[in-house]
RNA sequence: GCGGGUGUAGCUCAGUUGGUUAGAGCGCCAGAUUGUGAUUCUGGAUGUCGUCGGUUCGAAUCCGAUCACUCGCCCCA
């Protein structure tokens, strides 16, 4: 409603912040390469069952967090609020289960109408890698040390926790998820008004729940470890010494759990405490029913996504940007000459900005403003003599040099 | 969706128990320097005191609502 403000949740990404957010893009892109991952998009919407099915009509997401609207053809339409069951839509859309394992990288927005907070947006930003066809307990120990990887490079592992769990497979969870209703029901009296509600939809929920009476009640809940089948847990094993080997170090959480109904077997997050309550700033797992759950081949796969603005307030300063050369025209000659010269300069592959307005003295604030390293001056004086003024603005040197020598001169300011 | 805190210039903030022309620093603009930037000096501009309503002779100050931000809950990357 109040006009010139941002709507709630959303927000401006101006140079500054824009620099945090591509470094951390580029370097995931450029991480996620080494591993063999191809960068790919799928649309900003969908329609809405291909969210809806997938992440489950009981979530919060699906229940009230997505912007869901009907489009002018009367379609359902959703904005993502991730990225997996869009690309696994995508792969099946484009016949890509003929050559398995397949590897994608993608980043882009996402919305969730949720209340803002710290590291917590309504359009949000996330880096996601997928790998698509391959299940076995390999590919979560690559997909996690591309993870641990991602962090390291950008410098902010250090400051960050793995932590790991399973959730089994299909059997175990039954087995689990029916013990746990069990138990929580014959406690209900100690539960809070939260997890009374997570019994019906979510009770794997209740696991992580921090109201204290909940963390009581849990203490002395039964532990997933007695309901793993055989496979599950070997599948399990595997991972753990996978990651051991490529010295990746994790803690065992058993109260970490999906948000998500289409997770298995391998969850993992890697959580900081430098960002408040929303310390979660990678996580992913495991989703070997999702594609057949959406219409497709029976194929597994696992991913994760990674938080951009979360990561953009961990990163150290973003390399600052190549620094110009200010072209300083002054009359009407100068202007005209300053133009075609910019031109030549820049298509050599100089950065060259120009100002358009103001006296010398202005112009050089501007250029002293842009941290711009060197400056030409093109007057009528130096147009009489076919030439410009180059000043070294670090060390205050100024030297006239002829037009045809321009870029050979200017070569140690580029 | 629920609870706590905050909301004064572009930015960071001050504004005493309600008292009439609302301040500082930084930034911005201009001049000193009519063809030379960072320092310095001098001068200048800028606010619907988040919004709406109420109490009062009088509100930036008190009350209510609302919006936004923020910290938790919830949810999650």
């Amino acid at each position: 409603m109040p006009a010139l403000q941002p709507a709630r949740g959303t927000q401006d990404i101006l140079p500054e912040a824009m620099r945090r957010h591509r470094a951390v893009i580029d370097t995931a892109r450029i991480v996620a390469a080494r591993y063999g991952y191809e960068e790919m998009a799928t649309p900003i919407f969908e329609f809405t069952e291909v969210f809806a099915r997938p992440i489950g009509e009981a979530t919060d997401i699906v229940a009230k967090e997505m912007y869901t609207f009907a489009d002018r053809g009367g379609e359902e339409i959703t904005l993502r609020p991730e990225y997996t069951a869009g690309i696994v839509r995508a792969v099946i859309s484009n016949g890509l289960t003929q050559n398995l394992p397949i590897k994608f990288f993608a980043c882009g927005p996402m919305f969730r109408y949720e209340r803002p907070q710290k590291g917590r947006f309504r359009q949000f930003h996330q880096i996601d890698v997928e790998l698509i066809g391959a299940g076995t307990p390999e590919a979560d120990v690559e997909m996690i040390a591309l993870g641990a990887d991602t962090l390291a490079e950008l410098g902010v592992l250090g400051h960050c926790e793995l932590q790991l769990n399973t959730l089994g497979d299909a059997d175990s969870r039954q087995a689990y998820r029916a013990a746990l209703v069990d138990y929580f029901s014959a406690h209900r009296h100690g539960l809070s008004e939260d997890s009374l509600r997570r019994l019906e939809r979510n009770p794997l929920r209740i696991l992580d729940s921090k109201d204290a009476g909940d963390v009581a009640v849990n203490a002395a809940a039964p532990s997933f470890d007695s309901y793993l089948t055989e496979a599950a847990r070997d599948f399990f094993a595997t991972v753990c010494r996978g990651l051991t080997a490529l010295g990746v170090t994790y803690r065992l959480n058993p109260r970490l759990v999906r948000g998500l109904d289409y997770y298995c077997h391998t969850a993992f997050e890697f959580v900081t405490e430098q960002l408040g309550a929303q310390g979660t700033v990678l996580g992913g797992g495991r989703y070997d029913g999702l594609m057949k759950l959406m219409g497709g081949p029976d194929v597994p796969g696992i991913g994760w996504a990674a938080g951009v603005e979360r990561l953009a307030l961990l990163i150290a300063a973003p390399p600052v940007p190549p620094r110009p050369i200010a072209m300083i025209a002054l009359g009407d000659a100068g202007e005209g000459k300053a133009m075609t010269v910019a031109h030549e300069l820049r298509r050599a592959g100089f950065t060259v900005d120009q100002a358009y307005s103001g006296n010398l003295s202005r112009r050089m604030k501007r250029a002293n403003k842009i941290a711009a390293r060197a400056a030409v001056i093109l007057g009528d004086d130096e147009l009489a003599r076919g030439s410009a003024a180059v000043r070294d603005l670090d060390t205050g040197e100024q030297i006239e040099v002829p037009l045809a020598q321009l870029k050979d001169r200017l070569a140690p300011f580029r």
